[in-house]
DNA sequence: AATGGGACCTGCGCGC
DNA sequence: TGCGCGCAGGTCCCAT
Protein backbone atom coordinates (compact mmCIF):
# COMPACT_ATOMS: atom_id res chain seq x y z
CA UNK A 1 0.00 0.00 0.00
CA UNK A 2 1.18 3.30 -0.93
CA UNK A 3 3.01 4.93 1.73
CA UNK A 4 5.99 7.75 2.11
CA UNK A 5 8.64 5.76 -0.30
CA UNK A 6 6.09 4.76 -2.81
CA UNK A 7 4.49 7.70 -3.42
CA UNK A 8 7.58 9.60 -3.68
CA UNK A 9 8.80 7.00 -6.19
CA UNK A 10 5.75 7.83 -8.40
CA UNK A 11 6.42 11.26 -7.98
CA UNK A 12 9.79 11.48 -9.58
CA UNK A 13 8.92 9.00 -11.79
CA UNK A 14 5.99 11.52 -12.83
CA UNK A 15 8.48 14.56 -12.92
CA UNK A 16 10.65 12.81 -15.76
CA UNK A 17 7.85 11.30 -17.51
CA UNK A 18 5.06 14.09 -18.06
CA UNK A 19 6.07 17.20 -16.46
CA UNK A 20 5.62 20.05 -19.65
CA UNK A 21 3.27 17.57 -21.37
CA UNK A 22 -0.08 18.95 -22.17
CA UNK A 23 -3.48 16.76 -21.77
CA UNK A 24 -5.56 17.09 -24.58
CA UNK A 25 -8.04 14.61 -23.40
CA UNK A 26 -9.37 12.90 -20.58
CA UNK A 27 -11.41 9.55 -20.31
CA UNK A 28 -13.53 8.79 -16.86
CA UNK A 29 -14.38 4.83 -16.56
CA UNK A 30 -15.91 4.98 -12.94
CA UNK A 31 -16.62 8.44 -11.76
CA UNK A 32 -16.69 7.20 -8.52
CA UNK A 33 -13.24 7.86 -8.00
CA UNK A 34 -13.36 11.80 -8.94
CA UNK A 35 -14.50 13.16 -5.21
CA UNK A 36 -14.02 16.84 -6.75
CA UNK A 37 -15.50 18.32 -9.08
CA UNK A 38 -18.27 16.18 -11.02
CA UNK A 39 -16.54 14.12 -13.76
CA UNK A 40 -17.77 16.85 -16.38
CA UNK A 41 -15.81 19.60 -14.66
CA UNK A 42 -12.95 17.25 -13.92
CA UNK A 43 -12.76 16.37 -17.40
CA UNK A 44 -13.09 20.28 -18.29
CA UNK A 45 -10.83 21.87 -16.13
CA UNK A 46 -8.11 18.99 -16.66
CA UNK A 47 -8.28 18.99 -20.53
CA UNK A 48 -5.71 21.83 -22.26
CA UNK A 49 -3.82 22.17 -19.08
CA UNK A 50 0.00 21.77 -18.98
CA UNK A 51 1.31 19.91 -16.14
CA UNK A 52 3.71 22.58 -14.29
CA UNK A 53 4.55 21.35 -11.15
CA UNK A 54 4.74 18.03 -9.29
CA UNK A 55 4.95 17.87 -5.61
CA UNK A 56 4.22 15.66 -2.57
CA UNK A 57 2.88 16.03 0.94
CA UNK A 58 3.21 12.50 2.74
CA UNK A 59 0.93 10.43 0.54
CA UNK A 60 -0.40 12.99 -1.52
CA UNK A 61 0.32 13.41 -4.92
CA UNK A 62 -0.31 17.06 -6.67
CA UNK A 63 0.03 18.31 -9.73
CA UNK A 64 -0.23 21.94 -10.40
CA UNK A 65 -1.15 22.89 -13.62
CA UNK A 66 -1.03 25.89 -16.08
CA UNK A 67 -4.49 26.96 -15.32
CA UNK A 68 -3.68 27.88 -11.94
CA UNK A 69 -5.50 24.49 -10.59
CA UNK A 70 -3.93 21.46 -9.07
CA UNK A 71 -4.93 17.66 -9.72
CA UNK A 72 -4.36 15.95 -6.30
CA UNK A 73 -4.03 12.04 -6.43
CA UNK A 74 -4.26 10.33 -2.86
CA UNK A 75 -4.00 6.48 -3.81
CA UNK A 76 -5.18 5.28 -0.87
CA UNK A 77 -4.34 1.10 -0.89
CA UNK A 78 -4.92 0.18 -3.96
CA UNK A 79 -4.42 3.15 -6.54
CA UNK A 80 -1.69 2.88 -9.41
CA UNK A 81 -0.41 5.78 -11.68
CA UNK A 82 0.90 3.81 -14.49
CA UNK A 83 2.85 5.58 -17.83
CA UNK A 84 2.98 4.70 -20.66
CA UNK A 85 -0.74 3.43 -19.74
CA UNK A 86 -2.84 1.58 -22.22
CA UNK A 87 -6.24 2.66 -20.77
CA UNK A 88 -7.24 -1.17 -20.40
CA UNK A 89 -9.92 -2.91 -18.58
CA UNK A 90 -8.31 -2.06 -14.79
CA UNK A 91 -8.31 1.80 -15.76
CA UNK A 92 -10.75 4.07 -13.80
CA UNK A 93 -9.21 7.39 -15.79
CA UNK A 94 -6.79 7.65 -18.21
CA UNK A 95 -5.32 10.93 -19.15
CA UNK A 96 -4.54 11.32 -22.79
CA UNK A 97 -1.57 13.46 -23.85
CA UNK A 98 -0.39 15.68 -26.78
CA UNK A 99 2.34 13.53 -27.47
CA UNK A 100 -0.41 10.70 -27.60
CA UNK A 101 0.95 8.54 -24.36
CA UNK A 102 -1.41 7.84 -22.03
CA UNK A 103 -1.55 8.20 -18.25
CA UNK A 104 -3.60 5.77 -16.73
CA UNK A 105 -5.10 5.93 -13.24
CA UNK A 106 -6.24 2.58 -12.12
CA UNK A 107 -7.92 1.23 -8.50
CA UNK A 108 -8.76 -1.57 -7.29
CA UNK A 109 -11.07 -1.13 -4.54
CA UNK A 110 -12.21 2.61 -5.79
CA UNK A 111 -11.32 4.13 -2.54
CA UNK A 112 -8.20 6.32 -3.83
CA UNK A 113 -9.30 10.01 -4.63
CA UNK A 114 -8.98 12.53 -7.39
CA UNK A 115 -9.67 15.91 -7.13
CA UNK A 116 -9.10 19.01 -9.27
CA UNK A 117 -8.50 21.94 -6.69
CA UNK A 118 -8.14 25.95 -7.26
CA UNK A 119 -6.18 25.88 -4.07
CA UNK A 120 -5.25 22.25 -2.41
CA UNK A 121 -3.47 23.80 0.24
CA UNK A 122 -7.08 24.36 1.97
CA UNK A 123 -7.48 21.32 1.49
CA UNK A 124 -8.87 19.53 5.18
CA UNK A 125 -6.49 16.80 4.86
CA UNK A 126 -3.43 18.46 4.09
CA UNK A 127 -3.74 21.34 6.13
CA UNK A 128 -4.24 19.11 9.11
CA UNK A 129 -0.94 16.74 7.85
CA UNK A 130 1.81 16.67 10.87
CA UNK A 131 5.35 17.11 9.83
CA UNK A 132 6.89 14.11 7.88
CA UNK A 133 9.60 12.25 9.87
CA UNK A 134 12.63 14.00 7.85
CA UNK A 135 11.28 17.33 9.14
CA UNK A 136 11.93 16.77 13.07
CA UNK A 137 14.72 15.92 15.75
CA UNK A 138 14.97 13.37 17.96
CA UNK A 139 14.01 16.34 20.74
CA UNK A 140 10.98 17.32 19.08
CA UNK A 141 9.90 13.54 18.26
CA UNK A 142 10.17 13.25 21.81
CA UNK A 143 8.59 15.70 22.91
CA UNK A 144 6.02 14.81 20.66
CA UNK A 145 5.79 11.48 21.86
CA UNK A 146 5.73 12.76 26.17
CA UNK A 147 2.11 14.46 25.26
CA UNK A 148 0.48 10.92 23.97
CA UNK A 149 -0.40 8.04 26.06
CA UNK A 150 -1.80 6.25 22.78
CA UNK A 151 0.16 3.29 21.75
CA UNK A 152 3.17 3.99 19.92
CA UNK A 153 1.85 1.75 16.52
CA UNK A 154 -0.91 3.61 15.97
CA UNK A 155 -0.03 6.33 17.04
CA UNK A 156 2.61 6.77 14.08
CA UNK A 157 0.35 6.30 11.53
CA UNK A 158 -1.89 9.11 12.63
CA UNK A 159 -1.47 11.44 9.74
CA UNK A 160 -2.37 14.46 12.14
CA UNK A 161 0.63 13.62 14.31
CA UNK A 162 3.41 12.76 11.91
CA UNK A 163 2.89 12.08 8.21
CA UNK A 164 3.88 9.35 5.65
CA UNK A 165 3.77 6.69 7.86
CA UNK A 166 1.17 3.99 7.31
CA UNK A 167 1.19 0.20 8.37
CA UNK A 168 3.61 -1.67 6.79
CA UNK A 169 6.73 0.95 7.83
CA UNK A 170 5.58 1.37 11.34
CA UNK A 171 5.90 -1.93 11.70
CA UNK A 172 9.29 -2.09 10.39
CA UNK A 173 10.46 0.97 12.35
CA UNK A 174 9.13 -0.30 15.49
CA UNK A 175 11.17 -3.79 15.22
CA UNK A 176 13.91 -1.87 13.86
CA UNK A 177 13.98 0.32 17.07
CA UNK A 178 13.12 -2.84 19.68
CA UNK A 179 9.70 -1.75 20.51
CA UNK A 180 6.67 -3.36 21.35
CA UNK A 181 4.08 -2.01 19.06
CA UNK A 182 1.70 -1.79 22.24
CA UNK A 183 3.82 0.96 24.42
CA UNK A 184 2.32 3.89 25.42
CA UNK A 185 3.76 6.60 23.49
CA UNK A 186 5.06 8.98 26.46
CA UNK A 187 6.87 5.54 27.97
CA UNK A 188 9.42 5.53 25.48
CA UNK A 189 12.62 6.91 27.00
CA UNK A 190 14.90 9.97 25.14
CA UNK A 191 17.12 7.24 23.59
CA UNK A 192 14.30 4.73 22.47
CA UNK A 193 12.52 7.45 20.79
CA UNK A 194 15.54 8.98 19.20
CA UNK A 195 16.56 5.50 17.79
CA UNK A 196 12.57 5.01 16.61
CA UNK A 197 13.08 8.35 14.33
CA UNK A 198 16.06 7.39 13.31
CA UNK A 199 14.95 3.58 12.42
CA UNK A 200 11.57 5.41 10.48
CA UNK A 201 14.15 7.77 8.35
CA UNK A 202 16.41 5.36 7.78
CA UNK A 203 13.69 2.66 6.62
CA UNK A 204 11.88 5.34 4.42
CA UNK A 205 15.10 6.33 2.72
CA UNK A 206 16.17 2.64 1.54
CA UNK A 207 12.80 1.83 0.61
CA UNK A 208 12.68 5.02 -1.67
CA UNK A 209 16.06 4.07 -3.02
CA UNK A 210 14.19 0.49 -3.94
CA UNK A 211 11.35 2.69 -5.19
CA UNK A 212 8.83 1.31 -2.58
CA UNK A 213 7.59 -1.91 -1.55
CA UNK A 214 5.26 -4.28 -3.52
CA UNK A 215 2.72 -5.55 -1.22
CA UNK A 216 -0.65 -6.01 -2.36
CA UNK A 217 -1.03 -3.50 -5.56
CA UNK A 218 2.00 -0.92 -5.16
CA UNK A 219 3.74 -0.65 -8.66
CA UNK A 220 6.17 1.89 -9.44
CA UNK A 221 5.18 4.57 -12.48
CA UNK A 222 6.32 1.87 -15.51
CA UNK A 223 4.00 -0.49 -14.07
CA UNK A 224 7.19 -2.53 -12.46
CA UNK A 225 6.82 -4.08 -8.25
CA UNK A 226 9.19 -1.85 -5.64
CA UNK A 227 12.15 -4.30 -4.67
CA UNK A 228 12.08 -2.92 -1.00
CA UNK A 229 9.50 -5.89 0.22
CA UNK A 230 12.38 -8.60 0.28
CA UNK A 231 14.26 -6.07 2.83
CA UNK A 232 11.10 -6.68 5.22
CA UNK A 233 12.00 -7.72 8.64
CA UNK A 234 8.38 -8.37 10.34
CA UNK A 235 5.72 -7.06 7.98
CA UNK A 236 3.37 -10.14 6.68
CA UNK A 237 5.88 -12.62 7.98
CA UNK A 238 3.62 -13.78 10.70
CA UNK A 239 4.62 -17.35 12.18
CA UNK A 240 8.05 -17.10 9.98
CA UNK A 241 11.49 -17.07 12.25
CA UNK A 242 12.41 -13.45 13.65
CA UNK A 243 15.62 -12.76 11.39
CA UNK A 244 17.34 -11.80 14.47
CA UNK A 245 16.20 -14.19 17.23
CA UNK A 246 14.48 -16.42 15.65
CA UNK A 247 11.07 -16.66 17.88
CA UNK A 248 8.30 -16.84 15.46
CA UNK A 249 6.78 -13.48 14.33
CA UNK A 250 3.43 -12.45 15.87
CA UNK A 251 0.55 -10.75 14.36
CA UNK A 252 -1.82 -8.65 16.63
CA UNK A 253 -4.93 -6.04 16.10
CA UNK A 254 -3.99 -2.70 17.29
CA UNK A 255 -6.84 -0.15 16.23
CA UNK A 256 -8.11 -2.66 14.01
CA UNK A 257 -5.22 -2.99 12.00
CA UNK A 258 -2.79 -6.18 11.82
CA UNK A 259 0.50 -5.53 13.66
CA UNK A 260 3.33 -7.82 12.68
CA UNK A 261 6.20 -7.95 15.39
CA UNK A 262 8.61 -10.08 17.58
CA UNK A 263 7.93 -10.63 20.91
CA UNK A 264 11.21 -11.12 21.89
CA UNK A 265 13.19 -8.43 20.30
CA UNK A 266 10.73 -5.75 20.61
CA UNK A 267 10.30 -4.68 24.35
C1' DA B 1 -8.68 12.60 24.86
C1' DA B 2 -8.48 8.07 23.60
C1' DT B 3 -10.33 4.02 21.74
C1' DG B 4 -13.18 0.95 19.11
C1' DG B 5 -16.02 -0.03 15.55
C1' DG B 6 -18.12 0.55 11.03
C1' DA B 7 -18.09 2.45 6.45
C1' DC B 8 -16.15 2.84 1.97
C1' DC B 9 -14.77 -1.12 -1.90
C1' DT B 10 -13.04 -5.32 -4.54
C1' DG B 11 -10.46 -9.50 -5.24
C1' DC B 12 -8.06 -12.98 -3.18
C1' DG B 13 -7.34 -17.14 -0.42
C1' DC B 14 -9.23 -20.13 2.62
C1' DG B 15 -12.31 -23.90 4.39
C1' DC B 16 -15.92 -26.86 3.50
C1' DT C 1 -15.08 -27.69 -8.55
C1' DG C 2 -17.69 -24.05 -6.49
C1' DC C 3 -19.37 -21.24 -3.12
C1' DG C 4 -19.44 -18.16 0.89
C1' DC C 5 -16.84 -15.85 3.96
C1' DG C 6 -13.10 -13.21 6.17
C1' DC C 7 -9.56 -10.29 5.32
C1' DA C 8 -6.56 -6.57 3.48
C1' DG C 9 -5.72 -1.27 5.04
C1' DG C 10 -5.93 4.80 4.43
C1' DT C 11 -9.00 7.74 6.09
C1' DC C 12 -13.32 9.49 7.86
C1' DC C 13 -17.06 9.35 10.99
C1' DC C 14 -19.64 8.10 14.93
C1' DA C 15 -20.29 6.23 19.62
C1' DT C 16 -18.60 5.45 24.07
Amino acid sequence: MPELPEVETVKRELEAAVLGKKIVEVRVFDSRVIRFPSAAEFKKGLTGAVIKNILRKAKVLILELTNSKSLVVHLKMTGQLVYPGAAGKASRVSFYFSDGKILDFNDQRLFAELRLMERWQDLEFIRNLGPEPFEIGPEQFREMLGKKKTKIKPLLMDQAFISGVGNLYAAEALFGAGIDPRRPADSLTAKESAVLLKEIKDILNKAIEHKGSSVDQYVQLSGEPGGYAKYHKVYDRVGKPCLVCKTPIQRIALGGRGTYFCPKCQR
